[in-house]
DNA sequence: AAGCCGGGGCT
DNA sequence: AGCCCAGGCTT
């Protein structure tokens, strides 16, 4: 067989597989192009069986382009809680008030156009495309590269922007006349169920009889990708602090970067490693540090080591001790703190007031950014991964369970 | 080109 | 507990 008949092959089965072993996936039920971008979007880094129930969620919520347009933006991001890269979430929203602005609310068949979105990069453009308007543009992403590597015994690093560019142009030329749609989504199909990172399923593959990388042996060596660097390690001081009614301090997140605008536990970096271990040291840093935000009140001999949480992300990975004081919550999963008097001056003030620990004068106005809030209020807040377990775990009363052993 | 952006599944 | 997976944007 020549090079001419292997990829014609290839097509050719894989399409007819896929035509029968197609999963029945919410977005495959419409030809909608605005459900179809949502999808893409949601699942760009992100399984299937994750995305399925967001994505319900998300179009009963917003069924039409206008209806995500007009909603307020933290209604969004409440949405695309748990998703995880919230930067789609918000993209998604801004492009969706330019298509409603100067598109008449619907998403034009017109590559200039789609390409140009926000959050829309090489690959959702040719899934659009292709899903939504059967045109012949190829939709490359990491299974797609893995299969064609595998298939045509490809050993570029598909780490490398120029790999996935050679991925594109062999790609486009797979695509069989007027079948864009399905064969996209067959290259994605077998990849997720066949062509497997760890262990492919070689023997029910459709295209195994030819494929390159299998007949030389090295279908679990394919593709190369180089490694990326690990997550950098911070320890991080967190506070759990209430008032009197037991409601709980918390403080929304810059405009930009990291988390951008949602809610957590007020929380800083330890210097090192030392001050994080120490009991002592580590509320002390944790009261002045609250104290120089404009928070008196905060003694550290009152701070109790509640509980520990881990939360890595892609170049970040949080150690999260948190303290706590304050309100009716009598258990101490550590022995009192004995700190430096630290915040000696805010001390004085703060004994008066409450003897539990902590407590803002009603009529004293919280710094910028930073709120009490109830257990309602912490259903309506859009939380990462992380505060959203510790505050779910403390507001039901089994914080407890993830404190830490000793 | 390299770093910045979350979260979950598998072994 | 440590491994792997996976697009787009910014600098």
């Amino acid at each position: 067989m020549n090079e001419r008949e292997i990829k014609s092959f290839f097509s050719g089965e894989l399409l007819q597989w896929y035509k029968q072993a197609k999963r029945d996936l919410p977005w495959r039920r419409s030809r909608d192009p605005y459900h179809i971008w949502v999808s893409e979007i949601m699942l760009q880094q992100t399984r299937v069986d994750t995305v399925i129930p967001y994505f319900t969620r998300f179009m009963a919520k917003f069924p039409t382009v206008t209806a995500l347009a007009e909603a307020p933006e933290e209604e969004v991001i409440k949405a695309w809680e748990g998703l995880g890269y919230y930067s789609r979430a918000r993209n998604l929203q801004a492009a969706a008030r330019e298509i409603a602005e100067n598109h008449g609310g619907r998403l034009p068949d017109d590559k200039s156009v789609v390409a140009g979105l926000k959050g829309v990069g090489p690959y959702t453009s040719g899934a659009i495309l292709s899903i939504a308007f059967g045109r012949p543009e190829p939709a490359v992403d990491g299974n797609v590269m893995r299969v064609l590597s595998r298939y045509f015994c490809i050993d570029e690093d598909i780490a490398k922007p120029a790999t996935r560019i050679g991925m594109e142009g062999l790609a486009r030329e797979l695509i069989p006349e007027g079948e864009a749609s399905d064969f996209n989504q067959a290259l994605m199909e077998l990849g997720a169920l066949i062509c497997t990172p760890k262990s492919p399923s070689c023997l029910p593959c459709p295209v195994m009889a030819h494929c390159q990388g299998r007949l030389a042996g090295r279908e679990t060596e394919l593709p190369v990708k180089s490694k990326a660097k690990p997550p950098r390690p911070e320890h991080r001081l967190a506070a759990l602090l209430q008032d009197a009614e037991g409601r709980v301090l918390v403080r929304q997140r810059p405009e930009s970067g990291l988390l951008a605008r949602m809610w957590e536990l007020p929380h800083v970096a330890a210097p090192e490693r030392g001050v994080w271990d120490s009991a002592s040291e580590g509320s002390a840093l944790l009261a002045a540090s609250m104290h120089a935000e404009g928070l008196a009140g905060v003694r550290a001999e009152s701070l109790r080591h509640v509980a520990d949480a881990e939360h890595v992300f892609t170049h970040l990975h949080w150690h999260l001790r948190v303290l706590g004081a304050g309100g009716g919550q009598g258990r101490d999963a550590e022995a009192a703190v004995a700190a430096e008097a630290v915040v000696a001056a805010a001390a004085a003030e703060a004994a008066a007031e409450d003897q539990a620990g902590y407590r803002i004068n009603a009529s004293a106005s919280l710094p910028t950014g930073y709120r009490w809030i109830d257990a309602a209020d912490f259903e309506r807040l859009a939380w990462p991964n992380v505060f959203s377990k510790l505050l779910s775990a403390h507001f039901s009363g089994t914080l407890y369970e993830i404190a830490p052993k000793r």
